[in-house]
DNA sequence: ATCGTATATCGTCGATTAACGATAAAAAGA
DNA sequence: TCTTTTTATCGTTAATCGACGATATACGAT
């Protein structure tokens, strides 16, 4: 039984992506990628009350949990959702 | 603007409650609260391959967050999930 | 080649987490 | 009353987190 399912419970994964959301600061920044579809660190900086340091180490965070994918364009990092691991992780608490 | 709506996110709560999911014992337990509507910590215990503290531990982490709610029951003690904020949460993540 | 800008990483520090065994407390049963 | 059962709490320990400033790196512009 290979456990390739959508919504099956991987109680790890799910564990796994809840913390890398149990921080206000990086449901912050979640939100606002999802709102802007895609955004410099600099811009996040600008909108946390944190400093540069620590915004980058939020954003380090999720994207080792793979919901934010970032990329890097000139001297700047752009950010973005991975939409379909947030769908997953929607049908995961769906399926709750 | 009083902020009562169901589905706004307030990042603060949010994010505690994904961290009260954040562990993979504390998800394990919450299924397993949803399959079996009440459980006793003991059952709970025999599921889980953590100590008797350990697990009492993560009762109570579950309990501060709100998802799950206990009774005592004679000796022993009763868990079970509080759908409403259960429901709230499915909701929050549902608007992401 | 140098400078300025944007970002990541390092090192540190205090706070929190996760795990355990030991113990306390409460109620049921002998 | 004494014992057993069940659970919560305490105290400890190692590990991780969250924050910061300082520094390194990468790149564009001058």
């Amino acid at each position: 039984m290979t456990e390739n399912n959508d919504t099956f419970i991987d109680a790890e994964r799910f564990a796994a992506i809840c913390r890398a959301m149990g921080h206000p600061a990086r449901v912050r920044i979640v939100s606002h990628l999802l709102e802007n579809n895609i955004c410099v660190c600099g811009r996040i900086v600008e909108i946390l009350p944190l400093a540069q340091s620590t915004v980058s180490q939020h954003l380090k965070i999720l994207k080792q949990s793979g919901l934010v994918t970032g990329i890097v364009d000139g001297p700047r990092s752009c950010y973005c959702i991975d939409r379909d691991l947030l769908k997953r992780f929607k049908n995961m608490v769906e399926a709750l």
